[in-house]
DNA sequence: TCGCCGCGCTAATACGTATTAGCATCTATG
DNA sequence: CATAGATGCTAATACGTATTAGCGCGGCGA
């Protein structure tokens, strides 16, 4: 176990250069001000120096006597396994990769943080936010005291996911959920559809609302239009419930919810979308085995991972330009399984 | 633009509970050596005014007075689009990860990383490797004048897959290709097949080399064991070279050819495995469409991954225990595509 | 000759923490 | 009562960089 060598320094290069340290930093940073000068020759020295010896400042000092770090802090509320989920994720960091990079800014993934209580928390007792110069908040739900907590310190961040305020306005980039439901919804008014039903998942998430919202929005002109909270696992009362109440398209969720739907309607002998239209609101966030393309939309995660980086780069540096509040649009899916009521109205 | 509120830090807490900025580090790092002793009131007292503020440390100014960090640096080489070869690394990320939790590292992607000629270097005037304890190199051609510079450096990192040395052992985990392929091949010997073909992607990566080597070393009781490098795109005549040196089964390093292989011999009405075995060595690097399970071997990805945070943690507190180099063992797959060589050996 | 100014650089300090030597104070002992 | 040792804490310094006030020097004008 040899001790190891001590890294080279500004110092050294000093040293080697014939200068003090100053100027290394100086000629390091390459300030020309009319505050600071450097003869030409002197710079060249350093330089030079500097090539040969390969140096290359510590970023960390660095970051401790300036202001800045140029690390983007991603943090991941969902928990990390089943790695099912992950995939879901994964386009978001795809997104989030593309624009550091473009912006020349590394990642940071606070897999350090502890889970307390099935969830992932920011703050804990040796939490290292400022470790980055701020943060991408990512997960399905997001604590509102730590958003809160965020907002007082005044630190740096920005979710991905539209989210309340907080003890003033969220930074976010999400989804927009409530426009995609609604276009879908006309759709399917459209198609001669006059029973809607939403299936829900239960929650009281943020992108759960929105999806409401746009469905009760659009869904004014139905003859009927009700909510259900789907229980899970159960497609078949589910389905025995919609058909009882003359549903012809429901909008379900939860993707995972969509395709039991479908299972179970084939085993009764229906027909989609003959007997049923099902349409599905988002991208599978666990991964779910099927062949048949599903009327719904896209969440476009990557495009949220881009500009969630560029978001946060405005809010690390003050410049409040634009708004920091984004929702970006969904792109619909034609899929096969939105069709017309004739059928099912018929049945009744 | 308001100027941020300046930071807690431990002078702060310091006046505030009475004692000195010393004290404060010391409570925090919860010193009890016989060398510097709290009274435990006065650790109280220290300790609730840390839980009102909530404060916590800055890990910046603490890496640079002491010595660690607990990130964890990852490297990716290969260029990082299209996303394509993205899906081959995820599986190596997700290890990673779930290693990195578990010992309380954060972990850092260099995406600051310039691309130079087409590869991301990780030496280039303001690399900034020292923010991270230790590095993990992840892409299947590593430079190795890097890795020189590394080893000079005395920087602690890992490579996933196996590396020669590059003035100096090189710390790796990697995948024990060269049993798994000589296991394949005894498997085909077994099965009566004694014209083998090696189909190279015509790189000399390590990996390749492994490949190669344990073919080699199994196939010696063969008729005849050759090497083929498959030029990309032309199956055809690939195929047509095969049949006419009366192959059997051939060994395909990349997945990709090897489907288009197999699609190129149903053209001709050539059945596989009847007419010519196919095996695959490795798991798809890009993603290739196909409803065939191809006889082969799954790279342990995940287990790397996490055996390669396992690894470079021991490099970088110097705990040289173990051998720094691992090779893991790959299971095969079964799958359809290596069968008997009596048809096409009737075919001759 | 003196004063002034512009140039090129350096000394000093700050950033926030960890660490160590050592200073008071107190207790026990002779 | 003097001394030794234990106890509890602080002052000082180091880590490596960025920044700023200001120093020495030479030239130039009066």
């Amino acid at each position: 176990m040899t001790t190891p060598p001590r890294r080279v320094t500004q110092r050294d290069i000093a040293r080697m250069a014939g200068v003090s340290q100053a100027t290394v930093s100086l000629v390091l940073n390459n300030r020309t001000d009319a505050e600071v000068r450097i003869a030409p020759e002197t710079r060249d020295r350093v330089l030079r120096v500097i090539a040969e010896t390969g140096y290359a400042a510590d970023p960390v000092a660095r970051r401790l006597a300036s202001r800045f770090n140029r690390i983007i802090g991603v943090f991941t509320y969902e928990p990390a396994f089943p790695s099912g989920s992950r995939d879901f994720f994964h386009p978001f960091l795809l997104g989030i990769e593309e624009y550091a990079e473009r912006v020349g800014c590394d990642l940071l993934l606070f897999t350090s943080a502890p889970v307390v209580d099935g969830r992932r928390r920011i703050f804990h007792h040796d939490n290292r936010l400022r470790l980055a110069d701020g943060c991408i908040l990512l997960g399905r739900e997001i604590d509102g005291a730590e958003l809160h907590r965020l907002n007082r310190d005044g630190y740096p961040y920005v979710a991905v996911g539209r989210r309340d305020d907080a003890g003033g306005p969220v930074p976010y980039v999400g989804a927009d959920y409530a426009s995609a439901v609604a276009r879908l919804v006309e759709v399917a008014l459209r198609r001669g559809h006059r029973r809607l039903t939403y299936l829900s998942m239960g929650t009281t998430a943020e992108s759960s609302e929105d999806r409401l919202r746009g469905f009760r929005a659009a869904a004014t002109t139905a003859e009927s239009a009700r909510q259900l909270s789907a229980p899970a696992g159960d497609a078949g009362t589910t389905l025995d419930t919609l058909m009882a109440d003359g549903t012809t398209a429901v909008f379900v969720e939860n993707f995972a919810t969509a395709v039991a739907l479908e299972s179970a309607a084939r085993r009764r002998g229906l027909a989609v979308p003959g007997d049923l239209s099902i349409v599905t609101l988002g991208d599978p966030t666990v991964p779910v085995p099927t062949d048949i393309t599903f009327t719904g939309f896209r969440i476009p995660r990557e495009e949220m991972g881009r500009q969630s980086v560029e978001v946060l780069t405005g809010v690390i540096d003050g410049s409040t330009g634009g708004l920091q509040q984004r929702l970006l649009p969904c792109e619909l899916v034609e899929g096969s399984t939105l069709g017309t009521p004739d059928r099912a109205v018929d049945r009744r």
